[in-house]
DNA sequence: GTGCCGCTTGACAACGCTGTCATGCGGTGG
DNA sequence: CCACCGCATGACAGCGTTGTCAAGCGGCAC
């Protein structure tokens, strides 16, 4: 264990001996402290960049009792457009405040799943857990983070978390508008694919449907709607049987990309032409909307934006700021060529 | 600094008083190291449960100078699949090996990528980083990743780096079978969209397809090959160009799937029939290629067992083993309805 | 009985940093 | 002149672990 004297590797002491002060001094420069005459600070600023120096890690998570990482546990789909922007939002927040991000993919249900997490947190000394959609409805895993005392950031779970950092968007609203935009365009048989019961989008997403309906004078048919996962499978599959109905919807919405995605292909198989004989959209603009044909109208939401700001405030929360009130985000109407 | 007695934050001090032993053989337990007494042994792992002593991860590192810590660093794409599965691929390898997996995505081309890794590298005292395509190819960045004496695992490059880690796959051979398969369904002009230049597949993929063209007898027609960049705006433009040729091609092979489907879609506009007025085939069997209509004909790469190979190798030589000769992956041709 | 060896165990320093507290110094008010 | 105060700085312990080295012990060969 002889000192390792490769460049980049050096430590306080070769910073304090050069600059001649004592460590403490090196170390209140480095982390920005008072008290500090402008001349030593500006010396030691000298050696720190001469020698390259950086503080490690591992030393100052030991001395201070903190780990500044952070984890982000999700559910892997398939689809993976949600993740990706869930995934950029946070990693952008950790980078601008020198946290560090650690992913756990889970496979759910999950019955060892409160273990798995368990495990996760203490092994990498997580401090704080960001939680997409659907983790922040696990009530397994949200004891679990609770007994052990770890903060966590839920995004658009199905209602706040008390006490935890919560970030949502006005799926309800945006839902509504979408499917006020189909009557619009003089659609009535409006048929609905919902989501994973497990996801908070799900219930708000149809929600806004029905209130849609409701206050342009349609009667809700139970018929038009359908239960779907998120996924392509289930999309196609809901398709298929809404538009074996008698009378077949003229619209169709997925409350996602990927269902939508479905019930596109479901469509051509059956020589439907779109937008004409039925018109398809989906939630999320996802790079897939973009892609198909006809490319999809949907409904954007800032994901990126908000798993930010849940990375952001969880970081607050451990630093010690106070519980602040859900962030709440807008959405858009993306409107493309799959609607008319 | 009062001890923090809360459940589930045992030090090895607290074990070794309560098992009846020093802190060392309590180490030694938890390392599994040989030279402890049957009996002592389980007495200390008894009290490890019960205590649910997990050893804390800085000191360790800093006793250590080790950090179990591999980065990846990636080029971020709007159409994630690719990430997606070297990610899977990794975070599994890791957590088998209980190493930790950080992320840094990067912006091509980029001037400050050399300093970008070396502050990833130092900031998190990263071992070893993973290096997906084009990121084996980027000289500026191999160079910073030498200086400082990291070992990098490096997935498809153009040409194995001498004295790291490789992983490669067929991808020259994927490219001729695909090529092949065209050809015997009786295409004679089929058009190839390159990849963008920087990645070490783009070349492998239209050295096959032009081994294919020759070893058919047919003659290697420069009209028919337009340079792409991997997204799906550059194949769409490639595929205009080529439907606007006089005699345009009656197949498209683009370089992955997103190119492709960017064919898909101007042959849509073009309102050619697919498969029937054109073929198209892509590369990488991403979910995109299965929810396109016409689904995709495209090649399948192992690329999570490619990436998992990449981490698993990286810790072995982290850990002493010598370098290997690269590893190699088969690739599978996935037949779909967009060719006939 | 003596010397040696291998297994088991423990004492203690070291890893690189930050927190606590003490000390020195110049200025200020009485 | 002295007491006091605030700023600047440093000595040193402590964070929780592992590496080194020494010691104790029993067995075995001579």
């Amino acid at each position: 264990m002889a000192r390792d004297t490769r460049p980049g590797k050096a430590t306080i002491f070769d910073v304090a001996e050069q600059a001649g002060v004592s460590i403490k001094t090196v170390s209140r420069v480095v982390n920005d402290e008072p008290n500090v005459r402008q001349h030593t600070r500006a010396k030691v600023l000298e050696v720190v960049n001469r020698l390259r120096y950086r503080p490690n890690a591992a030393a100052r998570s030991l001395s201070r009792k903190r780990s500044w990482v952070l984890g982000l546990v999700y559910e892997s789909p398939d689809e993976f457009s949600y993740m990706k922007d869930v995934l950029d939002g946070a990693l952008s927040a950790c980078e601008e405040r020198d946290y560090s991000l650690l992913l756990r993919p889970l496979t759910l249900p999950g019955s060892e799943l409160p273990e798995q997490v368990e495990r996760f947190v203490t092994q990498a000394q997580v401090e704080g857990v960001i939680l997409p959609a659907p983790m922040g409805d696990l009530s397994d895993l949200l004891r679990v983070l609770r007994r052990m005392e770890v903060p966590f950031a839920a995004i658009t779970p199905k209602a706040p978390v008390a006490g935890q950092v919560n970030v949502l968007c006005e799926d309800e609203a945006a839902s509504f508008s979408l499917t006020e935009f189909l009557i619009q365009r003089g659609h009535r048989a409006i048929g609905f694919i919902k989501g994973d019961p497990g996801h908070g989008a799900t219930d708000k997403r149809f929600a806004g449907y029905r209130r849609a309906l409701v206050e342009h004078g349609i009667r809700y048919a139970e018929r038009f709607v359908r239960q779907g996962y998120f996924d392509f499978d289930s999309g196609k599959a809901a398709a298929a049987e809404l538009l074996a109905l008698p009378e077949p919807p003229t619209a169709i919405i997925g409350s996602n990309d990927d269902m939508a995605a479905g019930v596109l292909l479901e469509a051509r198989q059956r020589s439907l032409a779109i937008p004409t004989d039925l018109s398809v959209a989906g939630f999320d603009d996802t790079p897939l909307a973009s892609r198909l044909w006809p490319p999809l109208t949907t409904i954007r939401q800032p994901i990126r934006e908000m798993a930010r700001t849940a990375a952001l405030r969880l970081m607050e929360r451990l630093n010690g700021k106070p519980t602040q009130p859900p962030a709440s985000f807008g959405c858009e109407l993306v409107i493309r060529e799959s609607t008319a």
